[in-house]
DNA sequence: CGGCGATGTAACGAGGCTGTCATTTGTTCT
DNA sequence: AGAACAAATGACAGCCTCGTTACATCGCCG
């Protein structure tokens, strides 16, 4: 199973953290301050680094720096309080997979985990999302975000283009509105199943063929959607 | 289905978060105070447990901590206001597993509260069907809810695709009318038993070669079904 | 062999689910 | 601050599904 590394110096803290992602069936590694928790990310090579900003020595954007120009696949996954990311440049900087803040949910802290090593996991694994696609007549440019149907650019939105990932990394999976809203939209917003129908609708409306007749995002009445590539 | 307790000593709350659930389908058990609570966890064994932390008499992360003590595998959803929560670490210690910030949508809250209970009930009631299984002359892939009959594709709706797997994973087993009602239909819903025949006619209709001579889905007269995949 | 209950089958209607549009809300850029 | 776009919500119609009902058929048992 996955090893984390957890660098956070409140002993409550790492006592909690641990238990958390123990029942989570992680096995976890504590180290209490920068220097330490470099050491462990070198010796261990965890599957995740979970890194408390404020740490004593070493401030943690520097640890964070270190961790990334040293294994940059190794997700890691910061925790600050709210004044310390005012910027949220700042993190991007360091290079962190993504932030938490505090308070925190533990359910929201490991889902940020998982879904941080899922990504970076997913090169290695094969299954990664080619940076291009094509599917019956429509073409896809996940690097230059372009996308066109019959050779017609089409324009797409963030939503619209997240949603499309989804589906083609889930191609002939049948996915649920639910899994949708998780892993598209976030666990943090909760909109209307109505929201998912929309978008589904934008999509099918910018690359079917025939809007009315979808072929590549079919309905799945009662379970949910299903992408299909086609030929 | 699920009954979920709630202790909160609002009464306004109290009715909201009933309805709420109920509206979603659960079972509601409401508590008054965290004594209440305990002995409501303990005699009703809630799939989850929604708790205010302010709470009369006994503080709300000593009823939490108790729960969890008892049952370590009860999602516990705390709601409290902002500043009670001002340090993370108090969360944690609690064992909560999630928790939503006053005032909250019930959405929100609903959602949060599906997902613990989804994250929970996943490894324990095991999702033992293999995604693809042959019988006879029927090819089903339940990652793709994608079903075949002799190379044909078959089009199933949501209910014949539960009663299937259903089936197969008591293949060989004599299933009463009685069992699939309670664990394909679920307890909310209330059909006749002559439901179950149709939906059976209905997949050997689409499955069986000869849907008047069933071979996977026989009929144990005056007792119910039963599945063989046959050879 | 005949009766009776259980099961197979088909048709109908209510209800739920989805597609679509219109409106409101939120966000970003100027 | 205002405009423009995206996103979310609500409303409504159409369609599909499912549950019920009615009738035909089958199987058990005397």
């Amino acid at each position: 199973m996955s090893a984390i590394l957890v660098v956070e110096d409140d002993p409550r803290i790492q006592k909690a953290l641990h238990r958390q992602f123990t029942t989570e069936g992680f096995t976890v590694h504590v180290a209490g301050d920068g220097a330490e928790g470099l050491a462990a990310c070198k010796s261990l090579r965890p599957a995740a680094v979970v890194l408390d900003l404020m740490l004593p020595g070493m401030p943690g954007r520097d640890v964070c720096k270190a961790i990334k120009s040293w294994s940059p696949n190794t997700p890691v996954v910061v925790l600050s309080a709210v004044s310390e990311v005012a910027d949220k440049v700042l993190l991007l900087e360091l290079g962190a997979d993504d932030y938490v803040t505090k308070p925190f949910s533990p359910r929201e802290l490991t889902a940020r985990l998982q879904a941080a090593i899922r990504r970076t996991q997913r090169p290695a694994s094969g299954s990664a999302t080619a940076v291009q696609v094509s599917f019956g007549l429509v073409a896809a440019d996940f690097s230059a975000m372009e996308f066109s149907r019959d050779g017609v650019p089409v324009a797409l939105t963030a939503n619209e283009i997240k949603l499309l990932r989804y589906f083609i990394e889930h191609a002939d999976k049948v996915v649920t509105r639910e899994e949708l809203l998780n892993d598209v939209w976030g666990y943090t917003s909760y909109p209307t199943t109505r929201t998912v129908d929309n978008q589904v609708m934008k999509l099918r409306q910018k690359l079917e063929a025939d809007p009315a007749r979808p072929v590549h995002f079919r309905t799945m009445h009662g379970i949910g959607y299903k992408f299909v590539s086609g030929t």
